[in-house]
DNA sequence: GTTCTGACTGCGA
DNA sequence: GTCGCAGCCAGAA
């Protein structure tokens, strides 16, 4: 079923969220590329908007930039800023800082350098 | 069926 | 640092 691969790229995109440690964060396209769908970011942006999953991390996903994807002020910024900070995450003026990086998030999280 | 939009990314100027 | 352009996929109008 051809079908079903949408879907299970899906459940990998959440799978991949999920798998974030608390305190560090992850980008789009980071999240997308370990999910097996490189350049596929916005499929992931759009996931997290209409998916409804409540054990889902979402708040750990940013941008490439490592800001928060959400417009300064917006209900889902102050959202994801505030759990950020309750995990112990620094975000400062829509930025994140003292997480970890996007790109040392690759290591750190899916394959530890040898 | 086509067209637009969107919690995006990367590169060049 | 900011701005613009092109590429990508899925859902909605």
């Amino acid at each position: 079923m051809a079908a079903s691969e949408t879907n299970d790229a899906a459940r990998r995109i959440f799978t991949a969220i999920r798998a974030i440690p608390k305190g560090e964060v992850a980008g789009y396209g980071e999240v997308a590329r370990r999910a097996g769908l490189p350049g596929r970011a916005r499929m992931v942006a759009r996931l997290l908007s209409t998916a409804s999953e409540p054990n889902l991390p979402w708040h750990r996903v940013l941008r490439s930039d490592g800001r928060i994807a959400f417009p300064d002020g917006s209900e889902g910024f102050r959202e994801q800023s505030a759990r950020l900070r309750a995990e112990g995450v620094r975000v400062d003026a829509g930025k994140v800082v003292g997480a970890r990086k996007p790109r040392t998030l690759d290591e750190s999280l899916w394959g530890p350098p040898e």
